[in-house]
DNA sequence: ATAATATCTCTAGCGACTAGAGGTTCAAGG
DNA sequence: CCTTGAACCTCTAGTCGCTAGAGATATTAT
């Protein structure tokens, strides 16, 4: 048996985190000691791995739940965790898609002005007040 | 003179966001009617459209004070906005190396269940349980 | 037995909004 | 001038995924 502070360590997930994680109910409540501690088994560990790895890729806490619902339930179809592991593929697609058009945009702006000039002239405040002065949509 | 509503849907920042920005100060507060409506100016408009493309460059609420407080100042050096700028530069490129390793972790992942099994031999489920099965770092 | 460390619960805060309730004002048509 | 309906007002609370702190209790090592 692991005390919070273990598990915290083992998994890299901060104590107030795990007891958040179980308070929305990611996270079975662990079993207790006589004075109120948490303990947790090898599975509990295991679990928190699990999310915490989900978490990682980006997987919103109830894509989460989803999954661990999944697997619990080894004789289900796994057909919902394809879906939900897709959309966060097209999602983290979308957002560095979205992101590098901000970088190029940023890049321009950044070498438009060398920063020992006035504010008045600066490129860069003047790009952010005219959206016109943008080579790409954003 | 604009309402609230015409600044919005020129701007197209939402009413409540409006609203909001002024409530933490990063728009001076607008005139009112005698019936306490808002009523905004052609500089009012321009200044939300400064911070609605800094927003959508991904700027801070805190980084975009910063440079209104600089545009009020035209003749202060704008060294800081170029600093701003290049630290935004840097965040986003972050973000986009680190959703990289994302997406290459979570295609390979994906591409490894066809989802017409069952969740117990589901790769992409034990892939989350197992770090170790991942082919790089995230 | 004591002291140091770890844990407990609870509330509040972060950033950047968004939603909704319940009430007031404006602009246009009759 | 009056009415109607859209637009506006303030205020509170909710979103997501944590994080921080206060004040109390438990465990562990000496």
């Amino acid at each position: 048996m692991f005390s919070i502070g273990e598990l915290a360590k083992q998994t890299k997930v901060k104590i107030p985190t795990i007891r958040y994680y179980e308070s929305i109910g990611l996270l079975a409540p662990a079993e207790r000691t006589e004075g109120n501690q948490r303990r947790y088994t090898a599975e509990g560990m295991q679990r928190l791995g699990f999310i915490r790895h989900a978490r990682d890729l980006g997987f919103s806490v109830a894509s989460i739940s989803s999954l661990i619902e999944l697997q619990e339930h080894p004789d289900r179809s796994c057909y919902d965790a394809t879906a939900l592991a897709e959309t966060q593929l097209r999602t983290v697609r979308a957002k560095i898609k979205q992101l590098r058009s901000l970088e190029q945009e940023l890049a321009r702006i950044s070498t438009g002005c060398s920063g020992d000039g006035v504010s008045e002239d600066c490129y860069i405040l003047s790009s952010l007040a005219d959206h016109a002065l943008c080579k790409q949509e954003h």
